[in-house]
DNA sequence: TTTAGCTTGACTAATTTACTCGGGTATCCT
DNA sequence: AGGATACCCGAGTAAATTAGTCAAGCTAAA
């Protein structure tokens, strides 16, 4: 899993949607203006988001993005791990035949660590994210209803 | 908590000075080859992690670093804080005037993960690390003894 | 007093991130 | 039809960060 502020904006912009759209598409322009994201980076990160399956579009006047599952369903490393490839960064690539063992002496911790920031990003919904919004509190933790294969390991930050 | 090579790098030399240290100091040429690491770049990560107080350093012929203070009293996360200088994340910079609550949408998310990650790093001590390495098996939570404030906001990679 | 070895800080190369830009395509409205 | 709106896409680039290098100096043992 990589934390940068690209999948940040992502989150962010993925709230806004769920926030504004109210039966019609929300435009990446309206975004931009509420969030103080360039226009040209949001659609760089919804290209992403929209093969990830994670928004629908409409194109042409009127048109724009909407949810493509309940909020519910979409839990924050979902959207994370759509703009962000995940990399490698078990330095033996994951294939544990790194030199003498000793080289990888950290490779436990790491792929622990990965596993536990994946499963607490997991573990928080769209929705829930939503609601903190409206209600302007500390995010509850809300699990997903619906998640795929855990696709371990999971890289942290390279 | 910033995620990089740098200090998964210094956590793997500490783990080789708590190793290999049986009464004399251990040298940075010693680590460097053990773990393919540059001497000049575990030069730099030592001087921090001196600084910091997590290693005593001999000079002279016979010199080199020593823990110093008993491998269970001392955490990941002081490791990879005393390489990796924290930055905050959170765009608002801590002081939550961001523009008009919304830009910070999730604001609490980011805070709430680093809090996250941090108490999970400072809940393994090098010691158990130690005791991985020598057993390889899964690396077992070991709680340090003697931690000091959370020093929290803890900033994820920027 | 020579020499092994640590100390320090500045400097640089490579990589990654965070964007911008320019053109395209689909759709709606008049 | 034709213009306006809005998504689509890939190449290019500037800033930041990482991962080192280098050189000169200091310290203590032999």
């Amino acid at each position: 899993m990589k934390l940068t502020t690209k999948g940040r904006f992502a989150v962010t912009a993925m709230i806004d949607v769920a926030l504004f759209n109210h039966g019609e598409p929300v435009t990446l322009a309206e975004i931009s203006a509420r969030q103080k994201i360039s226009l040209s980076y949001l659609e760089q990160l919804f290209g992403k988001l929209r093969r990830h399956g994670l928004v629908d579009s409409v194109r042409g006047p009127g048109g724009g993005y909407n949810l493509a599952k309940a909020p519910g369903t979409i839990s924050v490393s979902d959207i994370i791990l759509a703009v962000d490839e995940p990399i490698d960064t078990t330095s033996c690539g994951g294939e544990k035949n790194c030199y003498d063992d000793s080289i990888c002496l950290t490779h436990h911790l790491w792929a622990s660590l990965n596993a536990h920031i994946f499963t607490y990003l997991q573990g928080v919904s769209l929705q829930s994210l939503v609601e903190d919004a409206k209600a302007r509190r500390s995010p509850s933790i809300h699990v997903v209803k619906d998640h795929r294969k855990p696709a371990l390991p999971l890289p942290v930050a390279a």
